[in-house]
DNA sequence: CGGGAATAGTTGACACATCATCCACGTTCG
DNA sequence: CGAACGTGGATGATGTGTCAACTATTCCCG
């Protein structure tokens, strides 16, 4: 009863097609899986967790291996509480030093020590292997660029319009409507 | 220098080709930004994680409503300890309670109540929908089965020869080799 | 029957992510 | 100048995942 009268109250949810749900219980599955093997394999053999060498990787990739924290934020696309917590944490085991930043009292940097820069360089070349192992030498080359291609288009989609908005309606806390701007939030 | 004498000390590392690496990052980023999306989604307008909603969906994919701890964790992929401890979180919630077996003094069974029926079931279509949006709205019909295809290869390999090996040598301190048994467990 | 071993599950310590809050500094504009 | 507001970043509480013990029961075998 009611059915077409509230069209709106009943929008029949969409439910998976079978290949779908196969699909995609494979995929949640293997990126589960697949998380899980290389985030241990690099805290085994090389005493860091994949989060630390996404900094790392960050910090080895400029000259003067030293970045400004809402820039690693931004580049990792990590919350900055977040970077804050596991800077703090790295800063503990000797992987990164902070620095006060002259030009803008309220900033500062982090920097990469020594050890952060051998851990690192132990850590790479173990980790490159593994993914080889574990997906590209699984896959034809026509199944990369589909990889790609797929990533990419559902990336796309979750950084255009109303997902991106959600993300970004951060603290705004008396905004009473969420203003879906598509522009001109990130790159001040 | 003393290159060839020991071939194996300098296994030259085999980085990523520059196409791998594009659609290792776009992986890489795709799907954090899909778990995250996906996991905020839930929490936000069903008051549940993504956790709890894979706990709820295998009790209610079982006649009865009740499920082993052990088994569980075997269809999760989880650790037991994991999903002690989430269940204990759950039942503190009123999602799920624990009852002893009869059969076996040890075991104890999980079981789904009513407010964690009605909590999946009004989690369950929004879920559907997003995942729906952010993905097969995405894909080609070709892609999809690309999608499909990929994630069994990897996860093929994953839960094959080594690194099943390395999953599994959990407590076997002493176990020299792991005798990948596939059957037999479940059903007491 | 008795004494290991395996099994089912819990617990505590710790690493990590998120959220809300807070503070210090900078910018803008009256 | 100084109040209002935005920004860079730190902090504490809480929920969650992992690892390493630990308990209690059951199984196996002599």
């Amino acid at each position: 009863m009611m059915c077409q009268l509230f069209p709106y109250a009943e929008p029949v949810t969409r439910w998976l097609e079978p290949e779908q749900q196969q699909a995609w219980r494979a995929y949640v599955r293997m990126q589960g899986e697949l998380n899980a093997h290389l985030s241990r394999q690099m805290s085994v053999d090389s005493d860091i967790s994949m989060a630390d060498f996404a900094v790392l990787v960050q910090l080895t990739d400029t000259r003067e291996e030293r970045v400004r924290v809402l820039e690693l934020a931004r580049s990792l696309h990590w919350e900055k509480s977040r970077i804050s917590h596991h800077v703090a944490r790295m800063e503990k085991r000797g992987l990164v030093r902070r620095e006060s930043c002259g030009s803008d009292g309220r900033g500062s940097f982090v920097v990469l020590t020594d050890q952060g820069r051998s851990a690192i360089e132990a850590a790479a070349p173990a980790h490159a292997e593994m993914v080889h192992k574990l997906v590209f030498d699984q896959l034809t080359a026509s199944e990369v660029t589909a990889l790609q291609a797929i990533s990419e288009k559902i990336l796309t989609r979750l950084t255009t319009g109303e997902c991106a908005a959600v993300v970004a309606r951060c603290d705004a806390d008396d905004a009473m409507e969420v203003v879906p701007q598509e522009s001109g939030c990130s790159e001040a």
